[in-house]
DNA sequence: CAATTAATTTAAAACCATTCTAAACTACTT
DNA sequence: AAGTAGTTTAGAATGGTTTTAAATTAATTG
């Protein structure tokens, strides 16, 4: 993706391209599909030269959430992630590498669920599949 | 639950009765089932006039836990909760008052889930159920 | 295109849940 | 009763995240 196409993602979405939104939704949105949090995203940009403040890139991840650019993981490892893919989805989480997998909706069923409780109603349905390392030993 | 058995309890988990781990024992174990932080229950002794440092209640709910008497829940909410059903479970979270209540395990199927990476196995599987009001305008 | 305005970025402080530390205390043993 | 090992505690430290208020920069206006 472009820099200039990446500007324009950004005002189509009402958000000013400053130099480090640009910097972060390129980074982002090439295509590839990406989990990060504050710290591992915060570590790449710095590895390709560029400084921002961890604030900033907070921020910027809150305001790409906001608009429906980013999904928010929130009670995967100790940190809050960030998924490009915005569709509902569930994951895969390594816990030897806290690696995260997407899992789309449709490749799990889900049945009989209880009712909910009187005058509630479901919001959403998260699935984590811990995953460990197959031990061949035993 | 008297304290006497509280106290028997205790020690058959090679935990020593002391004043602290009494009080928490009778409040947790008193047959119902319970969902607590430490905050929670750190209120909820101190509504009882007995009066524990935090890090005691951290302390001993990470004891109970190893010994099997609690199950910790990470990942609902901002805090660590601990279930008094320590069977595989899964939970309703009523997002408009971070209340909890379970789903037992044999109450959903998980079908047609995705194969496990290569040399991954799966460690186990969490659902949650967010639930927020009904709400009947429209 | 210079000046103004409003949004954005930032360093640093603050926050909150949790853990650590080291000293004081207490249950159990002798 | 004395010793010792386990336990509790206040307070400091930690880690992820948010807030604050000042400095900077993008967009707008004249």
């Amino acid at each position: 993706m472009t820099t200039q196409t990446t500007a324009d993602l950004l005002r189509l979405h009402k958000l000013r391209p400053t130099r480090q939104r640009v910097a972060l939704a390129a980074l982002l949105f090439d295509g590839a599909p990406r989990h990060v949090t504050a710290e591992t995203l915060h570590g790449q940009v710095k590895d390709m030269g560029i400084t921002l403040s961890l604030a900033t890139i907070y921020n910027t991840l809150h305001q790409f959430t906001k608009v429906g650019l980013l999904k928010e993981i929130k009670g995967i490892g100790d940190a809050t992630w960030f998924d490009t893919n915005i569709d509902q989805h569930h994951h895969f989480f390594d816990i030897t590498n806290d690696h995260l997998i997407d899992i789309p909706a449709s490749s799990i069923t889900i049945s009989n669920l209880p009712d909910s409780p009187e005058g509630k109603v479901i919001e959403g349905i998260d699935v984590i599949v811990r995953l460990s390392d197959k031990h061949y030993s035993e």
